[in-house]
DNA sequence: ACCAATAATTCATCAGATGACTTATTGTGA
DNA sequence: TCACAATAAGTCATCTGATGAATTATTGGT
């Protein structure tokens, strides 16, 4: 029954702080509800509230019966984070996107081709391998192919880009129509041709050869539409 | 008291049908909670729940005392969709950003300097003077300034810039030190320069006084760490 | 030791009460 | 009449307590 301020909206800061100070990783299990409203000094209900928050932008998940859990993938990072849902526009939308992909992909390529670890060429390799068996099954890549162009992402060492690739890869992945068979082949070359020019460590070699696989999907939607 | 299935995450989609199919815009009231709980057929707590999801992903505002609102502005854009709250190494985190907008920003400028309309340029121009009288009279212009580069990614009429590039620069902005004399003369210079690049449609003047201006902004941070 | 029944834990939701903030209304004095 | 302060109404913020529903741990019998 005592209220001074707002403090709504930073009962989830206050659930961010209780996370980072004591260093809760993901899949880690919170304290429940009750004891929650007791640490943090609040009541079940604004508990529940930030949590909720928390929730929306994958930084929580709750298994009723069972607990609320640190999430396990891409941590903090959103479903829309751009709020493309609200745009009307698909078709454009396709190639605007694409066009932020001509931007940032190749430097990440280049990126990546400077600060590779063998690790991350490993991993890559593997990666590019899985992609390529999906294609010619005939498989749905789409999970896969976004994987593999985070890990380029991951293999940059910048921060940030592992973040931001996905969000747009996932948005276009939308439009592409892969029963292209000249796409197929075309993918799966040119993933072998970047893998080769990130693991020699060819900076301009990785980036063009993204570049060109950019050029091939715009290519593709725009046949389609 | 009468509970079948977790219908917690379904409700905030309630709610945005709700919204869509009262055809709701920026701005528009909302019922209050009771009336809503009743219209959604749930309790009070789990309307305040989705209420609340739909706040953190931007879709929503509420203001106590008054109702809750459909946001105006960057309408399902969230605050931190990159998860940047939990990077430790906010240094290197400054670094990696800055090289993402030295990837995206100086297309942004060639595509706004191509795309611009009269509208664009004049609104520009307005943002730019309000940029350089809070810089001479010593006032912070962060918000102002991302006002400005925001407004050049919409002359750009590219549909996610205009969402994307906020993001990334409201992030770096709280690295840089705008107490250096010589970044706040360069500021003002810059945006001048990159005003009438668009007005004259000069496509590479643009794409370089951004690179120019994002180089000045690295070395700034780089001075400082 | 295995497996089913039971208990304990935990989230999901509802309902009611009170505080706090905002906006509209009203009343009083100049 | 106008301005301004006091009041009232509307709305969100939060707390508390109770009950349903799902998961997990415990227990007891064979």
């Amino acid at each position: 029954m005592d209220t001074q301020k707002p403090l709504a909206g930073t009962t989830s800061d206050l659930l961010i702080n209780y996370i980072l100070t004591h260093n809760l990783k993901p899949g880690d299990k919170l304290p429940n509800e009750y004891k929650l409203a007791e640490i943090l000094e609040v009541g079940r209900s604004t508990v529940r509230e930030a949590v909720k928050t928390l929730v929306s932008r994958n930084v929580l998940e709750v298994k009723q019966g069972s607990g609320t859990f640190i999430s396990e993938t891409s941590m903090g990072v959103t479903d829309d984070p751009l709020g493309l849902t609200f745009i009307k526009d698909k078709e454009k939308l396709a190639l605007d996107l694409l066009e932020i992909r001509m931007a940032l992909e190749p430097r990440i390529a280049a990126l990546a081709a400077a600060n590779a670890t063998a690790e991350d060429v490993a991993e890559l390799r593997a990666l590019e391998q899985e992609v390529k068996a999906l294609i010619l099954a005939d498989i749905d890549h789409t999970e896969c192919d976004v994987a593999f162009h985070r890990k380029i992402a991951e293999a940059s060492h910048n921060l940030v880009m592992p973040n931001l690739a996905p969000i747009i890869q996932q948005a276009i992945s939308l439009f592409l129509v892969m029963t292209d068979r000249v796409l197929k082949t075309e993918t799966i070359e040119t993933h072998a041709a970047l893998v080769d020019s990130i693991a020699n460590h060819d900076q301009l070699g990785a980036s063009d050869a993204m570049t060109l696989h950019l050029i091939y999907n715009r290519n593709n939607i725009r046949s389609h539409m």
